[in-house]
DNA sequence: CTGAAAGCTGACCATACGGTCAGGATGCAA
DNA sequence: TTGCATCCTGACCGTATGGTCAGCTTTCAG
């Protein structure tokens, strides 16, 4: 990668050798899944001898578990769309416009989350019990409030997001499938908005909020 | 399970470890992956030992097509529900029925699904470009003649049927999730229902089909 | 310049897994 | 009853994998 031999320091040789395998490791476990993926195939993929993963990463529990917690930040992240909103209209829509974004962006960190999920959470079980309950309860809460302003119509808010979550979700977890429906070809960006564009209009005109 | 020691005709043998087999390697698959499926424990939760898995299934891959196929002719069968109805209403709201029962009535079977085609659909490529596809176009086709009919609003028919697979599905593949969130406990009767009153109320709506 | 700490790695090990096989048990048709 | 095809299984094998380790190289503070 580098041209030049030029000496690398050591914070720098650690953060890029992290991410190099962190990177590696989420597109492995993405494709073959957590038994399915090997150390050998991440090193290679990542550039890096085996041993050398062993040296930043104990186990491959250990990596694993790395690689699913920063699926999960990112994926938090995504709540701040819901706080800064007025109403349902600029809410829902930021939200699923940034949720198909991390669809799009980081289709294997999502399938690492789905399979981590589909599995039973063994990783993530306290995170889900505390933290996820957390964002979800209090978004619960601003559903109902808009509901009760008259802002939307009355749907269960956790039937909602369900929905937000499944619809925007499905574009990276099942993307080879829309992929070989879509004649083999990825989602051109006019496809990706033309997606967003339907979920909004279909969700929001489905509870009630459409702008007039 | 015979309580009695009643000689079992070879048919009957045949049929039931088969189906034992089958439905211990669905669970297995559904809750390890392929990658991280043993045929020990499959075997195991069958009640055969090892090797007498070999002798109904050569390999693993071979098992694993046979599971995957099974849910697949599942799937398939509830397209049926589209093809009776005479608009959007009937036949959304009977899809939809029919995908949620799937989820809650094999989830399992949902779930490895799910995990072959995140996998990049190693074994299921042929007949997600064949059969799936005749499958979709045929539903696209009637969608679009719904919307020139005026029977509902002009939405993408792609995006919809995506939709419409992600929003049921999800209530399989995230079921983990969802109980988590529900307090540790699976979806009663009564939530089941709400649930597809809610997506079926929300989609209707959303695609402006609502009947009066 | 020097020594210690950090970074690196080829060779190795124990285990677990998919798969095999020889030979025994069982049903069933004739 | 007999013979044979089907059914069954404990013991075994080769391989791949996660992980270890001794010893090397590189960085860098003092």
């Amino acid at each position: 990668m580098a041209e030049t031999t030029r000496p690398m320091r050591r914070q720098e040789i650690r953060r890029e050798n992290e991410k190099a395998i962190l990177l590696a490791a989420e597109k492995v476990f993405a494709e073959a899944g957590f038994g399915g993926a090997t150390m050998q195939l991440i090193a290679d993929l990542a550039g890096l001898p085996k041993a050398n993963l062993h040296y930043y990463f104990a186990t491959k529990e250990e990596l694993y578990r790395s690689v699913v917690q920063n699926i999960f930040e990112i994926w938090l992240q995504a709540a701040n769309c819901f706080d800064a909103a007025r109403g349902p209209v600029d809410g829902i829509s930021a939200y699923i416009d940034a949720k198909m974004e991390i669809s799009r962006r980081h289709p294997d960190g999502s399938k690492v989350w789905a399979s981590e999920v589909m599995h039973g959470a063994p990783v993530l079980q306290d995170y889900m019990e505390s933290t996820l309950r957390e964002w979800t309860d209090g978004r619960v809460e601003i559903i109902r409030r808009w509901i009760e302003e008259g802002k939307m119509d009355p749907v269960d808010p956790r039937h909602l997001l369900y929905m937000l979550w499944a619809t925007t979700q499905h574009y990276a977890d099942f993307g080879h499938q829309i992929e070989t429906l879509n004649g083999g070809k990825s989602l051109s960006d006019r496809q990706w908005r033309e997606a967003k564009e339907n979920i909004k209009r279909v969700i929001l005109t489905g509870i009630g909020a459409q702008p007039a």
